[in-house]
DNA sequence: TCTTTAATACCTTCCTCAGT
DNA sequence: ACTGAGGAAGGTATTAAAGA
């Protein structure tokens, strides 16, 4: 019997069982992972476990039958583990020591004393402790809506009143209203952050939503989820007089996202200093050094060659009419309500446009998927995998630090971006 | 043990509807 | 046309489990 260390602290217990039992047929051995915070606490939970599994040893005969003894074996090691939720990550017990009175602190709030938490009031400090983390409102907004929608639901006054059959129920609730998949996963989730942290602030034992899952599998294939432009699509786009007559801003913004794979918000909010050069080719530079600009995540900023196409129809001309018009946006988009979104204003005006064509919301390819078809296409094109995350701005985990590392050259980019085709006639376009 | 793959948690953005 | 609200999806990081 040893204990070795994993990295990121997962210990596992490994139990070799002694030559005597495999004699008698034990031909296994057991494997037990535990992931903790600390070295010191795996070792307490370890020695935990070994004693359990030690007793149980003891209490083999010969009549044991090797089967039998290994599944009632590792009923007692779910217990042990079981046991440890009620230590918290740092090990120290979650109980009060005086039970039943909860003392709070925080900036904003004066020091309370009363029997129970209200969960209202615990989901008000929750949001406030939330919104400090430096995320987006609207994430805040969502968490704080979704919460809100179980509270209203199951109706718990405090927050340990909540028990696991209150999360069930309201899983099933959710399960009748006819939300998809992800969102009904997104539900819970939400609200399980809230208990997660009534756990940490001391306010309940055990998060009730810790066990509570939805099983059955989302039926959308993840590459189908939206769907593409295809190639008669875009030609109906091009070819139709609302998209003729429609604002240079849309045209451009639309041209953007299916010739260099943007996403919405990230064409929306190009400044005319986002257009540059390098290695003698004109990019466009995905960042966020400007006012309310912003990226979603690191590996978004990047610089792309711009395409023939837009090239050849007058992209440069437009930046340097801009330019000289000392304009610091390339369009008329600007961040809306409290938001600060940049795609809405586009997207709604792209949707309204495909209601006037026709278009029925839901059915219809959305502005994404502008994204989704440059992706796809290149796709066809057997172009590789990291070629097409570099240019995207993906984060791609396959490529190995130091060995391919080093960023592709523009120029190699540039090969690639122009193998985008549609062939689609644009004559009465510009 | 070490590596690879699958699942989950969490955050951001996009899309649509209804009210004004 | 603009907003708020809420549903839906995209995307990264972390964690669990399986494989070699």
């Amino acid at each position: 019997m040893h204990l070795f260390r994993a990295p990121n602290c997962t210990y596992y217990t490994r139990i070799c069982y002694p030559k005597s039992l495999r004699d008698m047929g034990f031909p296994f051995d057991v494997k037990i992972s535990l992931l903790t915070k600390t070295r010191a606490i795996a070792k307490k939970r370890n020695l935990r476990v070994i004693l359990a599994v030690n007793q149980a040893m003891d209490s083999i005969t010969t009549e044991t039958v090797p089967g039998e003894f290994k599944s009632s074996l590792n009923k007692q090691i779910d217990a042990v583990r079981l046991s440890f939720s009620d230590v918290s990550a740092e090990g120290v017990p979650l109980r009060f020591a005086t039970k039943g009175k909860i003392e709070v602190r925080g900036p904003n709030l004066a020091v309370k004393q009363c029997e129970q938490v209200p969960l209202k009031l615990a989901l008000e400090m929750f949001i406030s402790s939330k919104s400090k983390e430096g995320v987006r409102t609207l994430t805040v907004q969502q968490l704080h809506q979704r919460i809100s929608h179980f509270i209203d639901a199951i109706k718990p006054d405090f927050t340990d009143e909540v028990t696991s059959a209150c999360a069930l129920g309201y899983r099933d609730l959710l399960l009748d209203e006819g939300r998809s998949h992800k969102t009904n996963k997104d539900y819970l989730a939400a609200s399980s952050q809230l208990f997660k942290w009534c756990c940490l602030m001391q306010f309940t034992d055990a998060n009730p939503f810790a066990l509570i899952t939805l099983k059955q599998h989302s039926l959308v294939e993840p590459n189908s989820a939206r769907t593409r432009w295809q190639k008669r699509d875009l030609q109906a786009l091009f070819s139709h007089e609302e998209f003729q007559k429609a604002e240079n801003d849309l045209k451009w913004a639309t041209l953007l996202m299916m010739f260099q794979g943007l996403r919405p918000s990230e064409a929306c909010q190009l400044r005319t200093a986002d257009v540059i050069k390098q290695e003698g080719l004109y990019c466009i530079k995905i960042n966020n050094g400007g006012e309310k600009q912003r990226v979603k995540n690191a590996s978004s900023l990047r610089i792309l060659p711009i395409h023939q196409f837009l090239l050849k129809h007058g992209f440069i001309e437009l930046v340097e009419r801009a330019n000289k018009a000392k304009r610091v946006q390339l369009f008329s988009y600007i961040p809306t309500n409290q938001n600060e979104d940049w795609s809405r204003q586009y997207c709604q005006y792209f949707g309204r446009m495909q209601n006037r064509m026709g278009m029925k919301p839901g059915s219809r390819p959305t502005p994404y998927g502008f994204r989704h078809t440059f992706i796809d296409e290149l796709k066809q094109h057997e172009v590789d995998e990291n070629i097409v995350a570099e240019l995207v701005g993906h984060k791609n985990q396959k490529i190995t630090f130091g060995r391919y590392g080093k960023k592709y050259k523009i120029s190699l980019l540039k090969k690639y971006v122009d193998v985008i085709s549609y062939d689609i006639d644009c004559t009465r376009l510009f």
